[in-house]
DNA sequence: CGGTAGACCTGACCGC
DNA sequence: TGCGGTCAGGTCTACC
């Protein structure tokens, strides 16, 4: 479900309430996600502590003793919570609190009796380790850069989009050219820069594929924005309660009136998937 | 090689 | 109330 912002919004939410705390114990409900949570996971956390939170593209990275990460990703449904436990303090830790809700995985308990859960209805996301830098996780070497970063330029769209045959839509959401965009993102992105998601990346002008680089940065930095206001409810930071959802121009608006032209928004499927544009406003 | 279809899951919603 | 079909914001793999 989450794109970069949304993964953004859940990283700066979970922070300032797990950084600093020790890992007590593990336990992994259903390891059968997108990929099998790692069997030795637990006996890897166990007794570390956690020292950061860091996020590149939709994957986030919790650093442990400075050296190590457990990666996760939300796939479309992954949820991070966390349970205060009630714990006594001192008390020694006898036995996991059990499993509350339906569709917990996985559950990392703190020292402090707190827990961190991760809840996925569709597992589609998945949760690994990774022993060094991030730059050694496996999924991310032939990941492109992310929106508003240095390699990131208009140059480089330019380059991309004139290397690429297929539509606009595919371009933007392979992760390999542009990480962290998808399904939402990239319709806004195509709005602002008034192109259409079927138009052929190669057929831009350079006019265009600069107007598309700075679309793309800036409906991410809005959307960051939007949920960076209400960190404290990482816990919906799907996007389903709100937050930039009041911002969107097209996805999810079929048949209502283009906020621009009044003309009704069009929705198409490419490759299995919605588009959503303006037929008047995207060319 | 780039590009595309299918697979992986569960649940919500709509029309009959 | 129930049933079947459709749809959902991601990624990987197999196959042209």
């Amino acid at each position: 479900m989450p794109e970069l912002p949304e993964v953004e919004t859940v990283r700066a939410g979970l922070e300032p309430l797990i950084v600093g705390k020790k890992i007590r114990h593990v336990t992994l409900f259903r390891p059968d996600l997108r990929f099998p949570i790692p069997k030795d996971l637990p006996d890897f956390l166990a007794g570390r502590e956690i020292t950061s939170v860091k996020r590149y593209a939709k994957f986030l990275f919790f650093e442990v003793d400075t050296s190590a990460y457990f990666v996760c990703h939300l796939g479309m449904t992954g949820r991070f919570r966390i349970e205060g436990l009630g714990a006594v303090a001192g008390a020694a830790f006898a036995h996991p609190v059990p499993i509350i809700a339906k569709h917990d995985h996985f559950a990392c308990y703190l020292a402090d009796g707190t827990a961190l859960i991760y809840n996925d209805v569709r597992r589609f996301g998945f949760i690994e380790w990774c022993d060094g830098p991030i730059e050694h996780y496996q999924r991310l070497y032939r990941f492109g850069p992310e929106p508003n970063s240095e390699r990131f330029s208009v140059p480089y769209m330019w380059r991309v989009s004139k290397a690429s045959i297929g539509p606009l839509k595919t371009l933007l959401l392979n992760q390999a050219i542009i990480a962290g965009l998808g399904n939402i993102y990239v319709c806004e992105a195509l709005f602002r820069a008034r192109l259409r998601p079927t138009r052929k990346a190669n057929t831009l002008t350079k006019k265009q594929a600069g107007a598309l680089h700075a679309s793309v940065n800036s409906v991410i930095s809005a959307a960051i924005k939007a949920g960076g206001s209400t960190l404290n409810d990482f816990a919906h930071a799907d996007g389903s309660a709100g937050y930039f959802q009041t911002c969107l121009n097209v996805y999810g608006r079929e048949g209502e009136p283009c906020y621009v032209c009044a003309v009704p928004i069009k929705r198409i499927t490419q490759s299995g998937r919605s588009s959503f544009f303006c037929t008047n406003c995207q060319k």
